[in-house]
DNA sequence: TTGAAAGCGCTAACAG
DNA sequence: CTGTTAGCGCTTTCAA
């Protein structure tokens, strides 16, 4: 008698039972199987053991399809976010992972390229209900936008660009830039010099701005100014960045002191400096934002605003409203701290 | 009369209209609904303009987890990836959700923190059926593991470690090793040590040995040696490493160029040269492994296994897999380069 | 404690 | 071309 390997890829695809066929070899109907499941005090211990033995026998796994549309929720959670190739929304993303991982919820990612994007997926994601709840990171979403979530009832936690119909989490951009301004002050610096990355026309608010807005108030209110030759605003990509710190540095009253409203900027700059013979931060002093995982590897200075633990807190709002859809919605502020490293 | 703003969250919670209601309203049925959505081809060009009046009108979109079940696919696949802390897995994830938003198809997250878990997964996953597909980031998936999911039916392809039955990525290690050890041989170095994360006994393949017995080979083919007191395996982290390396280079024969089998050791490395005083590369040649992001911005010279690409190339394959349901596995290599920046 | 049966919203034969 | 109808797999009344 030869036998065949049966147990690699040959024969059918093997379809996974179905509620129906525990049912069956158990010997009761698919009511008692979806209760031992669901709510298994209902059940007698005896029939409860023998349908598990039926369950366990049979590998049986409830399909989560069939599970959503019978309950109308997915235990899934999207997240939208701008197509991640800046590093602070992988480390939110992170943090959102890590708090899910203690729970049953599934993590969708939406990544967006425009911005138009963004309205596209915030109108058909509601309806097409296949996530229970959205977390958006870093995106602004517009009115419409916002109520459109609401009254459908979808609970939707904003981080960065809020909204106050909707859950959020608030970044102090105005207070970081004073943070990092009256640090390099304290430092002694007087010549002190800023770059973002500019204003894209169509976003309601942008951070970086807000960061200069801090950073200028901060020197003001130290009898000190921000020359328009001090300040750059400059796309956020390497070359441009790159550009610009070497102009900053060969002009010929440089400033001893830069100020880079994210630390991918702030790297870009540190990286020049060092090219250019500088000795950081003797010569020229850095300060980042973000506090990205490489900031500590380039033991860069910056302003910490706890991306991890913003991802983690989002979860944790949306969590809370998704058990109580009638909250109001909550607004919390992610308080921003220094971390004094090596280029300061 | 007063008109209160209806417009916001107040009153019912709004749910999204259902085939049933587009059907009432356009005076047709179901069917020809789901028609005009599916095979616009079948129904009359007056019905289907009247249903899209309907359709407009109501905001209707359809709900996935309903034509889900129906049709028993999910447009959604998924992808299974260690806790991720390390950057290498976000940069595989970028270049997965990057293929993937020219789709139509959902990227579901499913981080795991232990090795059981990965069993976990893999056991529950295509059972209950809300993925079409998988992609597996460096994880060792066990034969039985394999057999289940080829046995179900469920596309699958590995990035890193490897399996017959299913599609994999896989990575020359051994091969970067020599890369990297010709390179500082090139150099001029005769005292080279090797750096890399400790073994953790589960694992079937260990990336980092395969780096150093390449790193060796190609020594040795040099006429060169790799003395045991310049090899150090330690636990992936940052403390660990700054001392291993703090270490090599105080020993009174210090080594001149060090290959680190992973750019964040290789960071780590670097940070700690600099701190010594040491000068890179005139008195430490470093070379790391990835690629990372971050590897650009640090200058550090690297072996290039295009994290990004080989998420691009695991989407191609799945989705090549998820039409030809029947077509063998397909194993591809991704070319790994060596990138020199100022590090060597 | 248990079973029968009615959905959940949509697709896909099968008849007209 | 269009309507009827039987599922997809599970949850949840409502009775028994």
């Amino acid at each position: 008698m030869k036998v065949l390997s049966q147990e690699d890829g040959m024969g059918a695809p093997a379809k996974s039972p179905t509620i129906y066929e525990v049912a069956r070899l158990s010997g009761v109907s698919i009511a008692t199987i979806s209760r031992v499941l669901n709510a298994p005090g209902k059940v007698s211990p005896a029939t409860r053991v023998r349908v598990h033995a039926a369950i366990d026998k049979l590998g049986f796994i409830p399909k989560a399809e069939a599970r959503a549309r019978a309950l109308s929720r997915t235990a899934r959670i999207g997240v939208v976010t701008p197509f991640f190739t800046a590093p602070s929304f992988v480390q939110r993303l992170r943090g959102i992972a890590e708090a899910l991982s203690s729970t049953h919820i599934e993590l969708v990612i939406y990544t967006v390229d425009s911005l138009e994007h963004v309205e596209g997926y915030l109108a058909s994601l509601p309806l097409r209900g296949n996530v229970d709840g959205l977390i958006v990171i870093s995106l602004p979403v517009g009115e419409q936008q916002a109520r459109r979530l609401k009254r459908h009832g979808m609970p939707t936690v904003l981080i960065e660009y809020p909204n106050r119909l909707l859950d959020s989490l608030e970044i102090d951009d105005v207070d970081g830039g004073c943070m990092a301004a009256e640090h390099l002050i304290r430092k002694g610096h007087v010549r002190l010099a800023f770059l973002g990355d500019t204003h894209p026309p169509e976003y309601a608010i942008h951070p970086a701005s807000l960061r200069q807005k801090g950073f200028r108030r901060a020197l003001k209110g130290a009898g000190l100014g921000l020359p328009p030759a001090y300040v750059r605003s400059i796309p956020n990509a390497a070359e441009p960045t790159r550009r610009a710190a070497t102009e900053l540095l060969t002009m010929k009253d440089p400033p001893t002191a830069m100020f880079a409203a994210s630390d991918i900027q702030a790297l870009v700059v540190l990286k020049t400096a060092r090219q250019l013979g500088r000795r950081v931060p003797e010569d020229l002093a850095i300060v980042g934002f973000d506090d990205l995982d490489m900031a500590e590897y380039a033991d860069l200075t910056t302003i910490r605003q706890q991306l991890d633990e913003s991802g983690r807190m989002a979860v944790q709002i949306l969590l809370s409203h998704l058990e109580e859809p009638e909250r109001p919605a909550k607004h919390v502020k992610v308080p921003l701290t220094l971390v004094e490293r090596s280029t300061t």
